[in-house]
DNA sequence: TGCGAATGATACCGATCGGTATCATTACCA
DNA sequence: TGGTAATGATACCGATCGGTATCATTCGCA
């Protein structure tokens, strides 16, 4: 890897640590160059523009966390199990969260999707590629026998995401892990009831 | 009510939809000039600081949605019906939300969440009695026998609000009503097997 | 109706925004 | 090891940021 790759590589995971926490509209410039040390002349190098480092940001943010689950993911053989460990990895969301700031697709939702056209697209993209994991997740259950033949798929996976989403924002709003840990008990037991 | 409080509350009302839309951080004072008409001389005679008229803005943006709620919520006999009413006044968050941008709980959260201290703090409070009114209605479900009487009301405000708030933001980001429609199924038919 | 207070417009402030042209240095291969 | 391309620092750009001092006008009550 050149020493041109590697600093790009710095750029990016600083400036998503920094947007994941304040936004993209609060982030500046100024603070990547603090965080990396890097001057503003060197950072535009590799960055034509503040918006293509913001992309490059959360793409990194993103697949960082979809490893973190991918990984924890590994260790569950039931399909309800598997779905619940996109709401555990955030049981501690306040104090480690997998990635710091939070969700970045939350983050990046809610900041994008009446202003930043670009950004909204890849956020797009990135909560369709989660659904679609959980509609698989959902339709090998269905296949296994653990969850009736009858469950609507679609809905079901938007339930999870909306009650992993909702609790998110909620714990992180309040300071405390109770509300992600409440819905992984509630969400347990009617994934449980599901069959 | 003297001129003076008249365009006091104008700017309110035209900054509370900028910053539900936009941002505190990407919400400009132009902006907020550019919608009212009034220069920035007249609006800041009204107000001391940018912080204070978001601080104003959100809390009317709340309150327009909490009287949306509780009308709807006039209609509903049952607690059940009362909770869903959360879901279903934004049933088409897309092309016509409760105010404009969308929820303002939610959006004030994930942008206040990991910065503005005094913003967060007013979304705490909202949060707050946005979850103790759910309470109350879980409450006198399981007292009037529709509701079981083991249900954790905790558990169970936190589980209807974070579906809420999750598939605002999924239908947002998406551009279609189908989340939200969708948990609204989902989450009644949940309270159904809660008796 | 006259007069003082309430209101809003004009013109300005320093700081910071995202972005760029240019130059010095460093890396790295022939 | 010499030469060149890759890299990053310096110094600057115009625009916009939030905020303020001052003046003209309008409102509303005595």
């Amino acid at each position: 890897m050149s020493k041109g790759e590697n600093t790009r590589k710095r750029i990016i995971a600083k400036a998503a640590e920094l947007f994941n926490q304040k936004g993209y509209a609060a982030g500046s410039m100024s603070d990547i160059i603090e965080m990396t040390g890097i001057k503003k002349g060197g950072i535009y190098r590799h960055f034509e523009s503040k918006d293509e480092i913001a992309l490059a940001a959360y793409a990194y943010a993103g697949s960082l966390v979809g490893g973190v689950i991918r990984e924890a993911m590994a260790q569950e053989a039931t399909a309800r199990g598997k779905l619940l460990v996109y709401l555990k990895v955030y049981a501690n969301v306040v104090e480690d969260p997998p990635f710091v700031g939070g969700c970045p697709l939350l983050n990046l939702a809610t900041e994008a999707d009446d202003s930043h056209p670009a950004l909204r697209e890849r956020g797009r993209d990135g909560m369709e590629r989660t659904l679609s994991q959980m509609r698989e997740i959902i339709a090998e259950g269905v296949r296994s026998g653990e969850f009736r033949a009858d469950v609507d798929i679609d809905a079901l996976a938007t339930f999870v995401l909306s009650v992993m989403e909702g609790g998110i924002m909620m714990s992180k709003l309040e300071g405390d892990n109770r509300h992600v840990r409440m819905n992984i008990e509630t969400l347990s037991a009617y994934l449980e009831g599901l069959r």
